[in-house]
DNA sequence: TTGTATGCGTTATCAC
DNA sequence: GTGATAACGCATACAA
């Protein structure tokens, strides 16, 4: 594998120039740079990532960690993933533009993962942290190494740098629809995951819309963001006799979960129970939150300086069939 | 920002000394050992990526590079990406035991997509390709860099390690249930994107086992392996005046969309028009690919001299209701 | 416009 | 067991 140096020699000139070159200074004569862009073509050199990551002091990567649910599971329709996903796809998408890449991993909650964050803080140079993927303080002495910029975390944080999602308002706007638009009152909650923040907050909005009402929360289940898990909520619900009017679901996935294993039990969806996801992270928000998170890292790591903020993203209530209202 | 010279000092001991704690080297007094982790400890010390990397020639960075169809899209089922996103999780799956990690680009197909993968070249140790997201002959000058394997590439690959699907099997399998098994005369396939050797091969396939029958193949449509192509497709067959008696799709996604649209038109799947994807994509095969090449990805960076190999994963065929079976 | 020389943080090869 | 010290490949300040 070819370097500077070789480079260098066949073109007759110092790596000095080499350099100047490939980074495109305007301080090269013409005639050197064609010299040396031959060169480069006729041995096929590539720089050195570490070597310039070592030079410059900025390896131009930046990593993603996230939580990855349900792991093993043999089918897509089994795996929560789409949060990540989508999150990946939106970050990934803002790096296409520059020289950044990114670098990510995935992991289940425990000190494992939280290791493998740590030492992987080596090989990037700022980190995006979905969801709660270790204790608040820990996340904090990782920042001072590092710039961090955290997507989804707990409600509140004010030391560091986070991009989250208007969970409340939009469970606010649901709540409001189905307590006043459809005037129900038996209502299940189908709540996320105890670690992920975003579920958590889904869940403490939802109960507080319950509580301000004269409706009542009968009862509270959780899932693992997993159609899987949506559906064995629903069997557990069956199994309890009488069902809810409705069932707001933490998450699409579990809604489609629940739909489907009520439709197959013979119940109408929304004809007896009217299930609904309670937010659309489905919808742009995700990609918003990903795209700001970059954007908000890359910003910190020119500026280690810049004072911490966190940037809430509005939610959007999407009003569909399945909880009762005409189609279209 | 802490180095190995701050840990020695700190410990009262040699860089040496400190690379050997870092790596769990036997030969360490206990007392030094000591010493030195609460140095790294009190540091918060983690090595240098790039240091590490250009010293060691090697830094513990495998790339994926893979096609994203359909970026701009606002809703996730307008979206192709299963397929990378299965990969993805899955080559991580295997990186995550090992010191490992994975650097990910996607992009459209194109100059600046193969200018981009190119230059990632220099960052990783390896590079996992995911279909055809240049030439062949680019891709074995990469190669010749650095380790690639390919993964779900065109068939017929030998000069490089691949890693695919056996769809010709699964697709005639699938032709064969039409055919035979339900006795469907007039089939359309939907066919996924020109850039997917995967799709192509399926369509193919199909061709292939139509030809030999006496039913005959109207129309061939083709999507991008989204949903929303899907529905696209729907339509332009409604459009048509009469409709197939099956559709088989290229994969899960498109079939979702086009049942939704057929069903929406108030025509019934399977009562009115069977729809079946074509190979279950979806399933476990996609898990297996990314696994299987990483694990040769792997192989091959520890010995460049291993031959070029082939890796052709069984498809299994899910009869579903949509097709005209009944459930269960 | 071009070249020289040094530093970046680790690892590894020697000595001790 | 431990410590000097020379690479590793590139960028850049400084000279020319």
């Amino acid at each position: 594998m070819s370097t500077v140096y070789d480079v260098a020699d066949l073109a007759g000139v110092s790596t000095a120039t080499v350099s100047r070159v490939i980074h495109g200074s305007p301080l090269v004569h013409p005639d050197t740079q064609q010299r040396v862009r031959r060169a480069i073509d006729e041995l096929g050199f590539v720089p050195d990532g570490s070597a310039q990551g070592l030079s410059r002091r900025r390896k131009d990567i930046i990593g993603l960690a996230a939580l990855e649910r349900g792991t093993d599971e043999i089918d897509i329709e089994q795996a929560g993933q789409l949060f990540v996903d989508e999150v990946v796809h939106a970050v990934e998408s803002v790096l296409r533009g520059t020289e950044c890449s990114l670098l990510l991993t995935f992991g289940q909650t425990g000190e494992p993962f939280q290791r493998r964050v740590w030492s992987l803080s080596g090989k990037v140079d700022g980190l995006l942290v979905a969801e709660e993927i270790m204790p608040a303080s820990r996340l904090r002495s990782l920042a001072k190494r590092i710039p961090v910029v955290i997507i989804a975390g707990r409600p509140g944080e004010r030391e560091l740098d986070m991009v989250a999602v208007d969970n409340a308002a939009g469970i606010r706007a649901l709540a409001a629809h189905l307590l006043g638009g459809h005037g129900y009152r038996r209502l299940c909650f189908l709540a996320g995951p105890a670690d992920s923040p975003d579920a958590q907050e889904r869940l403490a909005a939802f109960r507080q819309a319950i509580a301000g009402s004269d409706a009542h929360l009968a009862p509270v289940l959780s899932g693992d963001f997993s159609a899987a898990s949506g559906a064995a909520a629903a069997r557990a619900l069956l199994g309890r006799g009488t069902l809810p009017e409705a069932v707001a679901c933490a998450n699409d996935q579990m809604a489609i979960g629940a739909m489907r294993e009520f439709q197959r039990a013979g119940i109408t969806v929304p004809g007896d129970v009217a299930v609904t996801p309670a937010v659309t992270t489905v919808n742009q928000p995700l990609r918003d939150l990903g795209r700001k998170a970059a954007a908000r890292l890359r910003a910190r790591i020119d500026d280690r300086g810049l004072p911490p903020r966190t940037e809430i993203l509005p939610t959007h209530l999407v009003i569909r069939a399945s909880c009762g209202c005409p189609v279209r």
